[in-house]
DNA sequence: CGGAACATTGAGAGGGATCAATGGACGTGG
DNA sequence: CCACGTCCATTGATCCCTCTCAATGTTCCG
């Protein structure tokens, strides 16, 4: 079932210790490879899947940056999430056989299908298949709680600062740098993620900068002083010593 | 197995139809129950697993509200989530085997104790149980969007409708009225979940009580123009849990 | 070159936070 | 049954963070 011509099998992916392969042993990495029916190529702000679209299967990046939003009735979008290669698209269709968000490729990319179906038709046959997919999908729990924290109890400089924080911590596990980032969203997609309006986030990044902590050029930023970011990000200790 | 003492079989508890065994035909039902280890009781303010605590199992609400929050490192905690019976606590567990979230009960409660062994043992076994379990999941997922809408995009006023309207809804569901509300957390609380002080809340519910939405008497609220409520609330139509 | 998309910066306004005081509700003990 | 303390909620006055409105700057590309 093995049908399509760009395939690279699960077990020669760099990215599955990240994916769904996560943990498994090498004997049930061939067999994981089934799961996958197709393989397909987004171009730069191509869409994945739509609210409101019947959900098909699960997807998972192999290449580009996502983000997912949803749209809320007076036409305005709110993104949820940007995701990046090795994460699992989709997860949110289940519930009802709908999408609630829509997926939307930031650069160039590539997913992979995974129908949930075989997820679930192989889940007895590989070992650690089921608790693996569990885990995934709590993370994404536990991912969205810490966004939530984020917004309920973060002023704009430290959600800012938390989500560089995060963005390199999860670039950094896939092998780049831990000082450099390149953006691939606006700042207006940054800052509708960080409940913030476009004008804040960039006053931000340039207070940040006066103050030492990150160099900005544009979407290039550097991270000079990476302890006070992690500071800036973890609440508002001293923010308001009088 | 199914060796205690006050134990209501799943195919007997009212909370059926929203809770695991959802979906289930009744030849699964009397499966489903093997699930189930211990039902326990809780008192008011109890806590039933604590951040950081080893992830033993899941949990189902038998009776009684619970809250969820985690703890800020300045000591501080930030609500995360407000449980009602049929609903399911401890997903966040999963992910690494630690909770990552203090449940405490908000009333006196009943929860069935589910382990996940267990649940997992039996999903080849009962038709649609590994299915509706990952709705279940699915539906925290697509919940806590909800949330994180909220708190990104809306202002307190529509924060607290669609915190009203999310909650009528849910108690709708199970039987209780659309208009009568007795909230089982303090102000305070609900502050915390929604992002805003509580004297922000208090000042709202009174804007609310003179535009004659609704009638507020402590934590007794009367729901007098549901129209305009919704309209308050209204960049929040999903998030109808289960 | 000129237009479009994106980003920065400034001035002013407003929503919610903060600080502070008062008001109930409820339980305990006299 | 009342006094009293505690917890919780309400209300007012003031401050400040972020939004809004507006103008300018920068990059990219046809």
């Amino acid at each position: 079932m093995n049908n399509q011509k760009n395939r690279v099998a699960c077990i020669n992916c760099n990215l599955r210790k990240l994916c769904l392969p996560s943990g498994l042993g090498s004997q049930d990495l061939a067999h994981i490879d089934e799961v996958i029916v197709v393989r397909r190529r987004l171009k730069r702000c191509e869409t994945l899947f739509c609210t409101g679209d019947d959900f098909a299967m699960l997807y998972a990046i192999r290449r580009g940056f996502f983000k997912t939003s949803t749209a809320l009735e007076n036409g305005r979008e709110q993104v949820t999430g940007f995701q990046m290669p090795g994460e699992i698209l989709g997860l949110d269709g289940i519930l009802d056989d709908h999408h609630t968000c829509t997926a939307v490729a930031l650069q160039d990319a590539e997913v992979c299908f995974l129908p949930l179906d075989r997820i679930r038709a192989l889940s007895p046959l590989v070992n650690g298949l089921q608790h693996h997919f569990h885990k995934i999908m709590s993370g994404e729990i536990v991912q969205e709680q810490g966004v939530m924290l984020m917004l309920g109890s973060m002023q704009s400089e430290e959600r800012l600062a938390a989500f560089l924080v995060n963005l390199v911590g999860r670039l950094h596990t896939r092998g780049f740098s831990r000082t450099e980032v390149i953006l691939q969203m606006t700042r207006e997609e940054i800052g509708s993620y960080l409940g913030m309006k476009i004008e804040t986030v960039s006053r931000i990044f340039t207070r940040l900068m006066e103050q030492g902590v990150v160099k900005v050029n544009q979407r290039h930023i550097h991270i000079l002083d990476q302890v006070a970011l992690i500071r800036r990000a973890s609440q508002f200790e001293g923010a308001r010593a009088s």
